[in-house]
DNA sequence: GCTAGTTGTCGAAGCGCTTCGATAGAATGG
DNA sequence: CCATTCTATCGAAGCGCTTCGACAACTAGC
């Protein structure tokens, strides 16, 4: 590295001490108003930027946030997580912090599995996105350091999350549907184990409660162990082979397991949305590839990682072990597989 | 953040001075066996890590690598930056490096596009994934800091490259389709400007000709501007309704055009590979999920994200300004786009 | 037995920054 | 006009580490 100003150098050339710099460079303390205008111009002038191994050292801080992502997350095609990490990455930049990102493998293995970043307490605060091993996190507890999960909650709820709004997702799924004249909802799902998933159910349940109607349980599958696209193609297949009544519309869990139910339905020739409208949730790339593209539920993934970020910094400062929830509304993304007239978008 | 043992703490403890733990840490200077074991130990039972920030203001080093990615390229669904940034990651972990991870948007603007890890000489090393702005890289070159580009180069060569070996490619593709019998083998490609669609279509020339084959003209279409699905369409389109004599394989620049030709031959009733073969180049997910799935050229991006990363560390500690330009080899992924026989392995 | 070298260990200085307590000087009040 | 408070500035210590030069304690050579 290339030898560079110190805040010597600054002090000495605008005739101050090194502790007024510092004062200036932190707004701190009483300093007036003409000193801190000359020495800002000397800043400017030589192009100061504090070094952050000596400002790090000095206050015992990193400077960084350490961002957990699971492996297999991060590869997926789908780039979910790397919107979620740029949002992040965007917002700690303006709080001044560096992300350090790292993924973790679902197997947990003391020796490989905990990020340097944690060993060495080179971070002020971690984010978590999506599942990962509750070993980790226990580790991470154990450290006491602020954490902020997103996209992941554990039943305990002790940490911050950050999560969507699957509730409202579900309730706007449903009151499109109703406002399409929609009656017989049905609603497909799997893995009620995952958070999300689950939400999702219930949001349904409850959108149709409210809106008195009940469901013929028929129309409600939620027994795939998985949310994969054959997850969907198979759960629709039993349902319309084991129900003479088929339901006029479809809630489904994501878009994954939607468009494993297009496919069976194409095949079928039952014609959507015509004699089954769809619509998934999550709003992946694919879902406006698909024909006919896919009406879902969207979230702001940049969104979800700049309010972590800001949670997170939040909570950096004071120490605090305070828990803050906080859901990111969702939006209704209208395509054809519930509209007709709708022109494609994509494709 | 909580107290942690220092330097002092195992000095203290292990009876030794400070220097001496230092000596250990670093494997430096000479420190009898015995010392060094003791040390070693009361390292282990403190569970003692050196703080990052204190060795590198001693060091005057950040332990950090900027790696920088064009904020297109990472957003894309296609995870290939994000497997070559998770090798690099992997390969940093080795060497001790933090990775910095920060995207840049096309058009450049100094007050932002300027990633404060390298206004701060918060890095080491640069690494830079795909095609950024050349005023980006006059500013890094500027600060005389190592940098190793990865998928993408300049004219000028002045930077150390890993690069995948896309003329290998065009060799192995072209030997594919010879060992079919084909022998009326056309190219589709598009922007030659960029550095890897030129050698493709450069190492096809060069195997064809290679092989005593001179292919026909009307067979060979370089003039589409971009690289993207529809210029894949437009460009069989022309070419077949421009001559009458069709080839009977097309290597294609990239998958990614190679889908848009496969979706013309099937509009237009010619079957694939029966009636023209295809080869297409990059292995994106999508190509073996396609009908018929597509053969392809693959890389190892981890391995481009690795080998970079350790390219990168041998330069640092010798302030090294020696570029050296490495390629990575690829494979040929043979699937039903060339011969019906294959069973499908996606799909 | 003395010099010359070698080996292992240590003390102290220094990396660039923050911050606490001290201190001049200005402003205020009686 | 002096005592008191307030304001702006500064010096020095300290954050946790590396490293250079010093130096005892050995070893080898003659």
């Amino acid at each position: 590295m290339l030898q560079r100003p110190t805040i010597k150098d600054v002090a000495r050339r605008a005739n101050v001490s090194l502790s007024t710099v510092s004062l200036v460079l932190n707004n701190k303390g009483k300093v007036s108003p003409k000193t801190r205008e000359k020495v800002e111009r000397v800043i400017r002038e030589l192009g100061y930027y504090p070094t952050s191994s000596a400002r790090g050292l000095a206050l015992r801080k990193s400077g960084n946030i350490g961002f957990i992502l699971s492996y297999d997350h991060f590869t997926q095609t789908e780039p979910f997580y790397t919107k979620i990490f740029l949002g992040a990455e965007f917002e700690a930049q303006n709080h001044n912090y560096y992300i350090l990102l790292t993924t973790v493998r679902k197997e947990y293995n003391p020796s490989n599995s905990i990020p340097r970043f944690l060993q060495e307490r080179n971070v002020d605060g971690v984010l978590i996105a999506g599942q990962v091993n509750t070993k980790l996190i226990e580790y991470i507890d154990s450290l006491s350091i602020p954490v902020v999960m997103i996209d992941f909650t554990l039943k305990n709820h002790k940490h911050s999350t950050v999560l969507m709004n699957n509730y409202q997702g579900a309730q706007l799924a449903v009151e499109h549907l109703l406002k399409l004249q929609h009656r017989k909802i049905g609603y497909i799902g799997g893995d009620l184990a995952h958070p999300s998933i689950n939400e999702r159910f219930q949001g349904y349940r409850y959108a149709l409660q409210q809106a008195g109607i009940i469901p013929d349980e028929a129309w409600i599958s939620v027994s795939q162990e998985d949310t994969k696209i054959h997850n969907g193609y198979n759960a629709v297949k039993d349902m319309l082979h084991s129900t003479k009544s088929m339901p006029t519309a479809l809630i489904v869990a994501n878009d994954a397991m939607a468009i494993g139910c297009l496919q069976f339905l194409q095949e079928s020739n039952i014609r959507v949305p015509d004699e089954i409208a769809l619509i998934g949730f999550d709003n992946v790339e694919k879902s406006y590839s698909v024909q006919p593209s896919l009406t879902t539920i969207d979230v702001n993934k940049y969104a979800m990682g700049e309010i972590a970020v800001r949670t997170l910094v939040e909570c950096i400062p004071k120490e605090c072990h305070q828990v803050t929830h906080i859901r990111i509304p969702v939006s209704l993304v209208v395509r054809e597989s519930t509209e007709k007239s709708v022109v494609s978008i994509g494709a």
